[in-house]
RNA sequence: UGGGAUGUAGCCAAGCGGUAAGGCAAGGGACUUUGACUCCCUCAUGCGCUGGUUCGAUCCCAGCCAUCCCAGCCA
C-alpha cells in the first residue's frame, strides 16, 4: 500500500532522515471496553500501514487502566477484528502490565517534589482547578513533605482509604492556562478488581500519567491518536521529562473520521445494542467492524478505503458513498456474480419443449476468467425481476422486457414477451414468451439487436432464498431533525426482506462467500440454509440508473 | 469573553514562494450478453475574509471571521 501519504509519514520520513529514531515503532491503544469501528479502523490501519512502510513494527496495547468498563470480552472481540483487517501486532501488550513500574515512577515524582498525595474530595477538586478563563488555587495539601507524600502514597496503594479520599497530584501550575496541567491527577483509589489484575490494586492510574509512560516502556516512536488530545501533548512532554524515561516517544494527533448520517460513539452504539434496536453489536446495519463484515464489506475494501481517504488534522465528516466505492472497487475482480431473483415474476416460454432442462456455461465474472465458469440451468419456465418487464414500452430508455419486444436472458437466449395472465386484482402473474434457438448464448448471433439483457433463474432447479437487505443505521442529520436525540433522529427502515431465488449452483455456497448479485449488489451470505433454504445479508453499494 | 487546533470545490484531500494533484459525488457522451464495468469530456481565474511583504502568495506577516477541543478521581 506505497499510495498512503499524509502528514504524519512525512514527519517519520524526517525523523528517520535526520537520526532521530533508528526504527518506526507505533501502538494501537483501545481500551477493552467496547466493540471496533469503522473510525477506529482509521488508526488501526494508518498505525499498521504507516509502521509497515518504514520496515517498523506495531504493537496492539489494551488501554486498561480503567477497571470499571473493562473486560476480558472485548479483549478477544478486538483481538478477533485486527486479525480479520489482516493486521498482526508485534507485541500484544496490555497497560496494566506496567502497574508496577508506573507505581515507582510516581514514587520517583513524589521524591523529586513533583507528586502530592491531595485530600480534597472530587467536587472540591472541581473548584479548586478553576475555569476556562479563571486561573485555580492550589490545595492546602498540595505542600506536604516528600516523607508525609511517600507514606501516604503507600498506604494508599495498601487500601488504607477508601474511593475518592484522596489522589495524587502532579505539582505543576494551578494557574496554567491549559487546564490539563493544572495539576493533573496521576492516580485515584478504585476499590474495583481489575479483569487482568484481580483484587491487585486499588490505585489506579490516570490515561494522561499511564499513557507516555507505557509508549516509552514499548519504544514506541510515534504514539498517534485523536485530535483531542492536542491539549495533553504538554503534559505527556511533562511526564516523560520528569520521569527520567530512557526512551522519548513523540505523541501526533489527526483528526477523526465520521461518516454521514451514521452514529460512531461508543456510548451510542452501546445504547443500540442495549435498547435492542439493534440485534447485536455485529447487527449489519451497526458501523462496527463485525457489523460491516456481516454486510458484505471485506477488509480489503475498508483498508484501501482509509487510506485513499487521506489523513489530516480536521475532524472530518466523509460521505458513504466513499466507502461503497471501495468495496465495489475491491470486489469487481474478485466476486462471483450468480443471478438472484429478488421479487419474481414467472416467464412460460411457449415454444419451449415441456419438462426440458439445458444447461448453458456461464462465466462467473466477465471480467475475470479466473474465475472459472459454472453451468446454469435453462428451462420453459424461469423467474426474473418484476421490475425487470412491463407492459408497454414507457420510452426509449427501457432495456428490459416489454410486450413485443425482445430481450437476452443472460447467458442464454433471447426471449420475446407475447402476452400477459393477470389476477382478479390486475397484477400480472405470468408473462408468456417465445424463444429463439438461433441466438443461445455464445453462438455469437448477430441478426437483431435485443432490448437488453435482464438474469433470470430456470424455475425448477432455483433455490428458494431469503434476501436480507441491509443498509446501514441512518440517523437524519437535516434542520428539523436538529435538536432530537440521536434514537429520535434513527431512521428505522434500513432494511428489507424479501423472498426469491437462486440459481441451483448456489447450494454449494459457504458462509461467508462474497458474490456480487448480477444487477443486485455485493453480499455475503449467512447461510442458514434451512433445509435448502439460503438466507442471504446483502448490502447494496451498486450505483446505476438501474439501481434507481 | 482563557488556551489550543483547524479553515483548499457538494464530500475527502495534496500542494507549503513560481502561477490549484488525485479520489468520491455530479453532469454529458461512447461502448457493453448486468443501464454495472471500462473509456472519453465537463466540474475552484480560485485556496475563510481584509490588508501587508514580494517581480510573483494558497504558501510569509498582521488583523479579523468561522468551526472544533479543554473546566472526569473517563480514555
Amino acid at each position: 500500500m506505497e499510495e498512503i501519504n499524509n502528514f504524519i509519514k512525512t514527519i517519520m520520513e524526517k525523523d528517520l532522515e535526520e537520526g532521530r529514531v533508528k526504527q518506526i515503532v507505533t501502538r494501537f491503544p483501545p481500551e477493552p471496553n467496547a466493540y471496533l469501528h469503522i473510525g477506529h479502523a482509521r488508526a488501526i490501519v494508518n498505525d499498521f500501514e504507516l509502521a509497515q512502510a518504514f520496515g517498523g513494527y506495531t504493537n496492539l496495547r489494551f488501554d486498561d487502566t480503567n477497571p470499571v468498563n473493562e473486560g476480558a470480552e472485548y479483549v478477544g472481540a478486538i483481538l478477533e477484528d485486527l486479525k480479520w483487517l489482516g493486521y498482526t501486532p508485534k507485541n500484544v501488550f496490555f497497560g496494566s502490565d506496567y502497574f508496577e513500574k508506573t507505581y515507582e515512577k510516581a514514587v520517583l515524582l513524589i521524591k523529586k517534589g513533583l507528586a502530592y498525595v491531595d485530600d480534597l474530595s472530587p467536587e472540591e477538586t472541581t473548584e479548586y482547578r478553576g475555569t476556562l478563563t479563571e486561573p485555580g488555587k492550589e490545595s492546602p495539601w498540595r505542600n506536604r513533605s516528600v516523607e508525609e507524600n511517600l507514606d501516604l502514597f503507600e498506604r494508599m496503594r495498601k487500601g488504607e482509604f477508601g474511593n475518592g479520599e484522596k489522589t495524587l497530584r502532579a505539582k505543576i501550575d494551578m494557574s496554567s492556562s491549559n487546564i490539563n496541567m493544572r495539576d493533573p491527577v496521576m492516580y485515584r483509589i478504585l476499590h474495583v478488581p481489575h479483569h487482568r489484575q484481580g483484587n491487585k490494586w486499588c490505585i489506579y492510574p490516570m490515561y494522561d500519567f499511564a499513557h507516555p509512560l507505557q509508549d516509552s516502556f514499548e519504544g514506541v516512536t510515534h504514539s498517534l491518536c485523536s485530535l483531542e488530545y492536542d491539549n495533553h501533548r504538554p503534559l505527556y512532554d511533562w511526564f516523560i521529562e520528569k520521569c527520567e524515561m530512557e526512551h522519548v516517544p513523540h505523541q501526533y494527533e489527526w483528526g477523526r473520521l465520521n461518516i454521514t448520517n451514521t452514529i460512531m460513539s461508543k456510548r451510542y452504539l452501546r445504547q443500540l445494542v442495549e435498547g435492542h434496536y439493534v440485534t447485536g453489536y455485529d447487527d449489519p446495519r451497526m458501523p462496527t467492524l463485525v457489523g460491516l463484515k456481516r454486510r458484505g464489506f471485506t477488509a480489503e475494501a475498508i483498508k484501501a478505503f482509509i487510506l485513499y481517504t487521506g489523513l489530516s488534522r480536521i475532524n472530518s465528516t466523509t460521505e458513504a458513498d466513499n466507502l461503497d466505492h471501495f468495496l465495489r472497487e475491491d470486489q469487481k475482480l474478485k466476486a462471483k456474480r450468480p443471478m438472484a431473483v429478488l421479487h419474481p415474476l414467472k416467464l412460460v416460454i411457449d415454444n419451449y419443449p415441456e419438462g426440458k432442462v439445458e444447461y448453458l456455461p456461464a462465466p462467473n465474472n466477465v471480467e475475470n476468467e479466473e474465475l472459472g465458469t459454472r453451468e446454469i440451468a435453462f428451462g420453459r419456465e424461469i423467474y426474473i425481476e418484476r421490475e425487470d418487464f412491463i407492459e408497454v414500452k414507457p420510452n426509449k430508455k427501457w432495456k428490459r422486457l416489454c410486450l413485443g419486444e425482445e430481450v437476452r436472458l443472460m447467458n442464454a437466449y433471447f426471449v420475446r414477451a407475447e402476452s400477459v395472465e393477470k389476477d382478479e386484482e390486475g397484477n400480472i402473474v405470468l408473462v408468456h414468451c417465445t424463444y429463439d434457438p438461433e441466438t443461445r448464448s455464445g453462438n455469437s448471433f448477430e441478426g437483431r439487436k435485443p432490448n437488453g439483457t435482464i438474469h433470470y433463474v430456470e424455475a425448477s432447479t432455483a433455490l428458494p432464498a431469503t434476501f436480507n437487505l441491509y443498509e446501514p443505521l441512518i440517523f437524519d442529520e437535516t434542520e428539523e431533525t436538529k435538536g432530537l436525540s440521536f434514537l429520535e433522529r434513527l431512521n428505522p427502515n434500513s432494511w428489507n426482506k424479501c423472498e426469491g431465488f437462486v440459481e441451483g449452483s448456489l447450494a454449494s455456497t459457504k458462509p461467508l462467500d462474497h458474490f456480487q448479485f448480477i444487477r443486485n449488489g455485493y453480499f455475503c451470505t449467512d447461510k442458514e440454509s434451512q433445509e435448502g433454504h439460503l438466507v442471504f445479508n446483502c448490502t447494496c453499494p451498486l450505483k446505476s440508473s438501474f439501481a434507481k
